[in-house]
DNA sequence: ATATATTTTCAATAATTTTTGAAATTTCGA
DNA sequence: TCGAAATTTCAAAAATTATTGAAAATATAT
């Protein structure tokens, strides 16, 4: 296989990939193509590539930015600002983990918080269902929230050598 | 906060959640209603709980069949089916995983392997990148594969435990 | 076997999300 | 300060995804 043709296979899979994630396909394929170009791109050299607006690649360049995934790059002498994605995969997946983890897991673990303190008799089968049931996501989500930060916070050497300790 | 209120809170917020998974709302929100019944439900219980159209109500209760978090279940002397959700979170964590990885995780690990044997010269920067950046991903996607595989098999207190060792 | 209840399908419609492109704003060199 | 280049915004349009509801298919009781 060609190289053009490898880079337009991993791109378009790498959107494909996104949309099952809850992230927009085109903000995932701009994130595909930062991550295997070599050098920084400017916005003209996205939407040419990927044949979008440039509305549409500006909006999903400063997503990339807010999640964490892309930063801004100054070349000296260039009127334009250059784009470049983090090219370690293992950052990569902490930034998304951090993110996702204050986005969704952390909000929904305060609300859990709340529901379990519903009134009620506890020997009605409808409110120990739904207490117990409640109970349950939040004790592992508690659980899954801690693992994370220690993810977080690992070195990927580490990280993989400790798993494999526990998963032999 | 009443019951009823609550209920109502958590089904829309799992429903939300759900989104941002690539899970749609309503199937969500069905698998919430009924991870909170004491009882198995009727596809009528469910219509009119969450005020849904038969059809949509049908579909969803069959996509989640396939993914293996609700099962029919026979109700002596009752002409219509009823379904119910399984309670044990981690086993449903354990479903979800299993499913996504072998719908996802695997496919993508199968085309990382073609991408990688691009033709051309890896002295070549193009080249050396787009290598690279595919063997990292592949690196870490067969390691996160194994470690899922393990996971699946595992108990729920084996787990933790190992975890809260690792992860002091 | 027939009637009736129940489930499933799917084309049409509605709702949501994404994309466009042109105008407004900002940046920066001369 | 001015003017051109670059970036950002956002209302309208397009594309995608979800939902409805009625008809078809299936299952069950009598």
């Amino acid at each position: 296989m060609k190289l053009t043709e490898a880079k337009q296979q991993f791109i378009s899979s790498w959107g494909a990939f996104g949309t099952h994630w809850g992230i927009n396909r085109t903000m995932a394929q701009i994130h595909a193509l930062l991550l295997v170009s070599p050098e920084p791109l400017t916005q003209d050299d996205i939407m040419e590539e990927l044949n979008i607006s440039r509305g549409n690649t500006n909006m999903n360049i400063r997503e990339l930015i807010n999640w964490g995934l892309v930063e801004r790059v100054l070349i000296s002498g260039e009127r334009k600002e250059f784009f470049s994605a983090e090219k370690d995969i293992w950052k990569v997946v902490k930034q998304i983990v951090k993110e996702r983890k204050k986005r969704e897991l952390e909000p929904m673990l305060q609300l859990l918080d709340k529901l379990e303190a519903v009134e009620g008799d506890k020997k009605d089968k409808e409110v120990k269902t739904f207490v117990d049931t409640i109970s349950g996501i939040k004790k592992l989500g508690k659980q899954a929230d801690k693992t994370l930060d220690t993810m977080i916070r690992a070195e990927e050497s580490w990280f993989v050598g400790a798993l494999m300790k526990v998963f032999k």
